[in-house]
DNA sequence: GTAATAGTGTCTCTTAGACAATATGCC
DNA sequence: GGCATATTGTCTAAGAGACACTATTAC
C-alpha cells in the first residue's frame, strides 16, 4: 500500500489512504402486511444519540465479515428477521433503495448510508427476542411515514422507501413476498389495494396476472368458508422481477386528476 | 467522540469508529448523443492500479470539502465537463445509479462506490484539457458496452448505467437534457430512437409527447433546409421529471416476442 | 331458500401502431 | 413541377374500468 502512495503524484484522488473516510452504514425498511396494514419493522434505540427513538434497523458496515453490501443488508435482514437466506428457497424479496450520504444526517460526522428496502410474510417471520436495549416491532405505515418520529433522517428513507415500494407494485409482481406459499387471487388482490391504498377492479386485476404469468393455480387445492371456495395459487419464480403491465394499475387514477 | 466509544457496551454496532472503515467512491457514467451516436465519458487512468485503462470518471469521496454525495457528484460532473451547476439553468441531468461495494472490487481493498448517471447536451460540453496523466474522451456505446475493457467492475456499472437509461426512457422525458435549447420533434424522436435502438412510430411519438406536456413550441422559430420547414420546441421544466406514458414505448416491441 | 364470496362476460373508452394523405419549403 | 421532410388523419387491435351476471359453498 505504501508504494502505491508514493506512486500518486498530482493525481492525489487516486489513492485510498489519502483522505479522510465516511463511516458507511447498511439500513433495511423491512415492509409486511399484516392485519390488512402495510408494517414496517422498527429498532428501538439503546444508546446516543437518539437514545430511546425509533430506527430502521442497520448498523455499521463489518468490512473484516462482510463480502459485499448485499450480504451485510441480508444479515442485518436475517438477524432482525429470522429469515435465514441460507435454507432454503424463502420468498423474501431485498433491494437496494438508495444511497445517502451527508456531513450532516449523523451528529458523529460524515456517514454515508446504503439503504435497502424488504419483504417478508409475516408468517416466515421470528422477531429477535427484545431486551431491553433493542426492541424490534412492528408499526403500521400512514400515507408515507409511521405515527412516530424516527432517528437521523430515517423517515426520508422510509418516505423513499414506501414511494418505490407502491411505484414497483405498479409493474412488478413483487407482492407476492409478502403472501403465504398459497393464497388466493382475492388475497392478492387484497394486498396491492392495502399497499395502494386504492380499491383495484377485479376482472382487470386478474385479468393481468393472468397474462403476466406469475401465478399458477394449485391442483385441487381450495380455500374454503361460507361461501363459494376459492382456487389456490403460488408464486411462479421468474428470471426478472417484471409483471408486464401495459398500463400501469396507476393509469386510470392519474388520468382522473 | 470518546466518551460515545466508552457509552457502547454490548452494542458495538453503535459507535462508528469501532469498525475499520472502507473507503467511499463517487463514479459518473456522463452519456451525451454526438453523431447520431450515443457515448459515455472515460477517462484514462494515470497510475495503478489499472493504469492506462479507461475507466468511469470519478474518485475518493473528500469529506472535509463536500457536504453531500450529490454535491460531491455534481462536482465531478464539473470538473469533466465543464457544466457548472451554478452558472443559470443547465439542462444537466443527475441521478443516482446504484452503489456498488465489496471486498474485492478493488486490489487495494474494501471499497464502496456510490455510482451516478449523467445526461448532458454536447454542445455544453468542454472536455477538460487532457493531460497525459488524464486523458477524457468519449466513446461509442454498442450494446451495453463500449468496444474496450474498463478498469475495476465499471463494465458492470456502465451495463446497469445504460439500462437504467433505456428503461427510463420508456416513461419519462429525460431525453430532453440530451439536446440543445431549441430543438424539433423530429430531432426529439431521432435521440429516442438512437437509445432505444429502434424505429418509433411518428404520429405516435408526437402524440405522446403533445399529451405528456414536456414541450412547447417556440413561436415563430423554425428549422429550415430543402423541404417544409420545422417548428422548433424548447422543454418545459416540469416538478417530476415523470413523462406519462400509459402504454411504455416497448409495449408493442415486448408484446411480439 | 339466503348470505357471502368466487369467478366471468360485456360494453365503452382510450392508446399505440400501421400507413396513407397532405403541407411547405428549396431547387 | 419535383424532391425532401414536416405534420396530420384514419383505421384497427388491444388493455382497463365499470358493472352486471353466474357459480358454489355454508347455513
Amino acid at each position: 500500500m505504501q508504494n502505491l502512495i508514493n506512486e500518486c503524484t498530482d493525481e492525489s484522488y487516486d489513492t485510498l489512504e489519502s483522505y479522510k473516510k465516511p463511516t458507511v452504514m447498511v439500513d433495511v425498511a423491512i415492509f409486511t402486511v399484516q392485519d390488512n396494514t402495510l408494517k414496517v419493522l422498527l429498532i428501538k434505540r439503546g444508546i446516543a444519540p437518539y437514545k430511546d427513538a425509533w430506527a430502521l434497523p442497520g448498523g455499521a458496515l463489518r468490512v473484516e465479515q462482510d463480502e459485499s453490501l448485499e450480504i451485510a443488508a441480508l444479515r442485518e435482514l436475517a438477524e432482525e428477521t429470522g429469515l435465514n437466506p441460507q435454507t432454503g428457497a424463502q420468498r423474501q424479496y431485498l433491494e437496494q433503495l438508495h444511497t445517502y450520504g451527508g456531513r450532516n444526517r449523523d451528529p458523529r460526522g460524515w456517514t454515508v448510508s446504503v439503504a435497502y428496502f424488504a419483504l417478508v410474510a409475516i408468517d416466515d417471520v421470528t422477531l429477535r427476542a427484545g431486551t431491553d436495549a433493542s426492541a424490534a416491532q412492528w408499526h403500521t405505515i400512514n400515507g408515507h411515514q409511521v405515527e412516530l418520529p424516527l432517528a437521523f433522517d430515517h423517515a426520508d428513507i422510509l418516505h423513499d422507501a414506501i414511494t418505490r415500494l407502491r411505484s414497483k407494485l405498479d409493474y412488478t409482481d413483487i407482492a407476492v413476498h409478502l403472501l403465504p406459499k398459497e393464497f388466493t387471487l382475492t388475497e392478492l388482490q387484497r394486498v396491492y389495494e392495502i399497499i395502494m391504498q386504492e380499491k383495484l377492479n377485479k376482472s382487470s386485476f386478474r385479468q393481468r396476472v393472468d397474462r403476466a404469468g406469475i401465478v399458477k393455480p394449485i391442483k385441487g387445492r381450495m380455500r374454503t368458508g361460507s361461501n363459494r371456495p376459492a382456487q389456490l395459487y403460488q408464486f411462479i419464480q421468474q428470471k426478472h422481477d417484471r409483471m408486464f403491465f401495459p398500463r400501469s394499475i396507476a393509469w386510470a387514477q392519474e388520468r382522473k386528476r
